[in-house]
RNA sequence: GCGCCUGUAGCUCAUCCGGAUAGAGCAUCGGCCUUCUAAGCCGAGGGUAGCAGGUUCGAGUCCUGCCAGGCGCGCCA
């Protein structure tokens, strides 16, 4: 109906023009839409306001112009012009009541749409590493993520979601030498933890569960002393070093992969418990392992962008614009993260997706042009990888910020707050606002008065209409929903109208939630819709004697329903039958 | 210093690629349950959209400058 609205106001201007009775061209860029104000009509145009200049004639003179002897389709039951210049266009009520239609055919593919098949997307995110649980700043990325993922398959989208394990590096070193001095202490031995090692509760569990497994197989004759040094990196650094040195690298390497493995199963049944499910999980050691580091490097060289300077390896980033050039191999010999970076991106790009996205904290956003640069000099285009940027959630509790850090383990796990507020509050907290939005999470608001939060008020209009749909069958009510939609021009109150108006538009809202990767439009858009629903509930009775409106009535309350129901699911959120 | 993000009601945030009288929730105050779920509804108060310019029929939205906050600028990950 809008693009038949706005093919007739553009045939109108190609008449007036050719004609001569005003001085204009092509029609100009024009907007068909519904007004933010429902009492300006069901769509808006504002052609008359951008026609002005070239017509050379008042706004509200030339949509005059526009109107005078113009046939309207027999949908539309009146036409106004309103100051400064807008064309409101009202629908017949029927019309407006046809996409009840649309809403129980389609049930719970309803919203969903064609606007991107044949695209491939893979999505990247979370990838937190593998050296403790998840906590809250990581929910953030994972509901976004896995939200943006759904929303992209409703529009058409192959989605692939990964998850990147950085299961190298000394990120790890210190993860197996923490767990390692915590199995030692379970022996009453051993030198105390570095400031700086991992000293979570968690690491204690890992090596209670090391000891379980392997009894005193990794207790070294002679105990063991840790070099001192000043600096704490340093003195971290000879720790590792001496503790590979004392357990040989075939002992090593099992601590290493005894608690990595140990960390991610805890990360993915978190994950999982949070409605959160990754396609594939890709391990940084076997992107070393099968030679893709060294071969992209190699690339990067022959392709003549890497330079050798203080020995270590550059990568002249700086000639596709970064600030300046980036070490990819140190002085010791070691890939940086940005090494396997590279090597990680072009994989993905290999694999033939039509685009990749990655989800990444704000705090990484200085790293954007570096691996776009990668991608260029290796003759890929970047502009196939888009990243979008998570805003950090600052942590209150009782008014006071909770500083986060992993090492000193004070922080609010994933899981606790799973515990605590559930994961449907928990993903509509972080789903609420814009990704790029700092997020004030006040934990004991969500945990203490979880009532307040939101979601609830979405599911309770859900529940509600199931509750109604229960009394039709505990009162043996004759329910004939095909009747009921027959009669749908029964619905004349202004809030019927209206909510099935609201109702009829959430395909739009899925479709621009999805192009612009912003989960929180529908978020947005189901409060709105549960509002007009609480008020229409609590104004008009659906149960009422007569059966032609009651039907009419309950085939409303599906339509919104279903809307719900699709919605909150695209969100990852539950919609219960009762509360 | 440079770069990115943000600044809207007492607080937390919306405002649909520039639209009409800037909207919700929380908090405050006043009403509504013998009738389909009161986790709800109805009403009231509360605004110089950080500040100053610019672009145009029209700016919270776009541009410029300033102010304030967050983050990033490593041979860390």
């Amino acid at each position: 109906m809008k693009d038949q609205i706005h093919a007739l106001l553009a045939n109108r201007v190609r008449a007036l023009s050719a004609s001569g009775a005003l001085p204009l061209g092509e029609p100009p860029l024009f907007v068909v839409e519904p007004p933010r104000n429902p009492a300006h009509g069901d769509f808006s145009a504002n052609l008359p306001l951008v026609l002005a200049r070239a017509a050379k004639r008042p706004p509200l003179a030339v949509a005059a112009r526009l109107l005078e002897g113009l046939r309207l389709p027999d949908f539309v039951a009146s036409v106004e012009i309103l100051p400064p210049g807008f064309i409101n266009f009202r629908l017949k009520p029927a019309a407006i009541l046809d996409v009840l239609l649309d809403i129980l055919r389609g049930d719970a593919r309803y919203g969903q749409s064609d606007a991107c098949a044949g695209q491939s997307l893979q999505i990247e995110f979370v990838s937190a590493n593998p050296t403790g649980p998840l906590h809250v700043g990581h929910g953030r990325g994972a509901a976004y993520g896995s939200a943006l993922a759904r929303l992209l398959r409703a529009v058409g989208c192959a989605v692939q979601t990964e998850y990147y394990v950085n299961d190298a590096g000394r990120q790890m070193d210190i993860l197996a030498l923490s767990v390692w001095l915590r199995y030692l202490e379970t022996f009453g031995a051993g030198p105390a933890l570095p400031d700086n090692a991992y000293r979570g509760a968690y690491i204690r569990d890992i090596a209670g569960a090391l000891r379980d497994l392997r009894g005193a197989r990794f207790v070294p004759a002679d105990s063991v002393c840790l070099p001192e040094n000043a600096e704490p990196e340093a003195r971290l650094d000879g720790a590792i070093a001496r503790c590979r040195e004392v357990l040989g690298e075939t002992d090593y390497s099992e601590i290493h992969r005894h608690a990595c493995a140990a960390i991610l199963a805890g990360i993915r049944a978190d994950l999982a418990a949070f409605g959160v499910h990754f396609d594939r999980w890709y391990s940084e050691r076997d992107l070393i392992g099968s030679g893709q580091l060294a071969s992209a490097l190699a690339d990067l060289r022959q392709r003549g962008f890497i330079t050798d300077r203080d020995g270590a390896q550059w990568f002249t980033s700086s000639r596709f614009g970064d600030e300046k050039d980036r070490v990819v191999v140190r002085e010791n010999g070691a890939a940086t993260y940005f090494a396997t970076d590279i090597a990680y991106h072009t994989e993905k790009m290999a694999r033939g997706y039509s685009g990749l996205i990655n989800i990444w904290g704000a705090d990484h956003h200085g790293y954007i042009p570096r691996i776009k640069a990668a991608l260029s000099a290796l003759g890929l285009d970047p502009e196939r990888l888009q990243v979008l940027l998570v805003q950090f959630a600052t942590l209150y509790r009782q008014g006071e910020r909770v500083q986060m850090s992993t090492r000193s383990g004070e922080f609010v796990t994933l899981r606790e707050l799973l515990e605590e507020v559930g994961p449907d509050a928990g993903r509509f907290f972080y789903l609420m606002r814009r990704s790029e939005q700092h997020l004030d999470f006040d934990l004991d608001l969500a945990k203490s008065q979880s009532q307040d939060n939101p979601v609830y008020y979405l599911q309770y209009a859900h529940a509600r209409i199931c509750s109604v749909l229960r009394q039709v069958q505990q009162q043996q009510l004759d329910f004939d929903e095909p009747r009921g939609l027959r009669e749908r021009a029964l619905l004349c109150e202004k809030k019927e109208q209206a909510l099935a108006t609201l109702a009829g538009r959430y395909p739009q809202v899925v479709a621009s939630a999805a192009s612009e990767r912003e989960p929180h439009q529908v978020a947005n858009y189901l409060r709105e819709l549960a509002m007009e629903f609480h008020g229409y509930y609590n104004a008009h009775k659906i149960l009422i004697p007569d059966a032609a409106l009651r039907d009419a009535r309950l085939v409303l309350c599906q339509a919104v329903r279903i809307v719900l129901r699709n919605g909150l699911d695209l969100l990852g959120v539950a919609a219960p039958e009762e509360m």
